[in-house]
DNA sequence: CGGTGCGTTGAATACGCTCAATGCGGGTGG
DNA sequence: CCACCCGCATTGAGCGTATTCAACGCACCG
């Protein structure tokens, strides 16, 4: 989970000494990955020295920067969660990370149906959705919100309602707010994608015209932009 | 915690009924808020009909949007760990709500010092962080590497080194993706921030020379930019 | 009928991006 | 030891896109 800046104090009081004592460290060149994302990790590791950089990459080959770890941190409570670790990690210099034993409880807690799992699985998914909303916020306004009525659409199928004729349940400054747009922007984006037949806009009625022509905006590559 | 589209099945098991039958739902009125930020909540909460978004507001009256919650999300993951929310939560328009009785072994792995409460105070306060990194990217470059040069040095700081003069253990490249920028913006602005006097770099080594206009940078607001 | 809230549209501006060139240090090989 | 190359940071010019400020349209309501 990319834990960030938690502090060996708090740590150290969970974690639980090899029998036999020390745990040799193990060593890190500059490039070097510690994991990749969709890897199960198993265990968390503590930075002892250098530093890391979690981090994402995007189809077109972008690349969000999750954080960085200095000696101190803790990367990977990912592994607390039974879900294959949604971030890589790679040492931005010679480093050296040490593995943190997960503590019992968590061992326990995390296996199975149990309901703490459960709320570590949502939270794991909010640290997902929010890692992903950070990339969007650097993308073109017609790509975020394609993305946003994509997954507002998939939202409703869901709930079993239509995934083409959506209501939005918000108005143009709240969604402005989430998108991270000034309003006028957001009813200029609304307009563009209209003009280009991908969807139909009547007030907070939207169809969704052409949901692959939508799906490409979505994803897009910065400069595919200017075609048009 | 907000968490993202939890969808009811998955909740339902882990709700345990009130004795006695069916709790009775909360009704909200348009803009009627069920909780600020700050406040200790107690209890999660599941949509019934409606909409509600949460929210951060900021110094300068920006306000960023962290999700929408419609019938059959739950609100307030929070709950679980024992921190006061970290957001507001406001009705959209006229909506219910029904109070989530938390099962009990949360209750236990929640409080004290478990190992537990250790790995869900690590996870609140990265979606914290990832909250308001959403919110600074859709600020001006020069705010967002104030923000991140203040943030490191407070890291160094914690750590016992100085928290005036850094030395940066990335490449431009890295911090750009971190920041969500091209390399040359990056670039520009740490040649902006010196001329202003408030930094002097020298490749990988920063001086923070005047923390609080660094301060004043980090947290303007938007049309502030424009005095110099 | 005149307000008020909200969404849209228009014009001008500012900001960050792209592409290209330059600077600079640290390697490697002649 | 120097020449050259390579990676990386910086700087410059031009451009595209989002923002700001302003006006307008429209529905709802007193």
């Amino acid at each position: 989970m990319t834990t960030h800046h938690s502090d060996l104090r708090s740590m150290r009081s969970t974690a639980r000494p090899t029998a036999g004592g020390e745990r040799s460290d193990r060593v890190l060149q500059r490039d070097e990955h510690l994991f990749h994302e969709g890897s199960r990790l198993g265990q968390a590791y503590l930075v002892v020295a250098g530093v890391l950089k979690t981090y994402l990459l995007y189809e077109n080959g972008e690349e969000q920067v999750l954080d960085f770890h200095l000696p101190g941190d803790v990367i990977g409570l990912d592994a607390l969660t039974d879900e294959p670790s949604y971030c890589s990690a790679m040492a931005l210099d010679t480093s050296s990370v040490r593995e943190l034993e997960l503590p019992d409880p968590e061992a326990a807690l995390v296996s199975g149906g149990t309901d703490a799992a459960l709320v570590l699985a949502g939270m794991h998914r909010a640290i997902r959705r929010l890692s992903r909303r950070l990339h969007m916020a650097s993308t073109c306004t017609d790509q975020r919100l394609a993305g946003f009525l994509l997954e507002f659409a998939e939202s409703q199928g869901r709930r079993g309602c239509s995934q083409r004729q959506l209501r939005l349940p918000m108005r143009r400054r709240d969604l402005a707010c989430y998108l991270g747009l000034a309003t006028e922007t957001l009813s200029r984006t609304f307009t563009r994608l209209q003009q280009q037949g991908l969807i139909e806009v009547d007030n907070y009625d939207i169809v969704l015209l052409d949901q692959r022509g939508l799906q490409r905006v979505a994803s897009a590559s910065p400069c595919q932009t200017r075609h048009h």
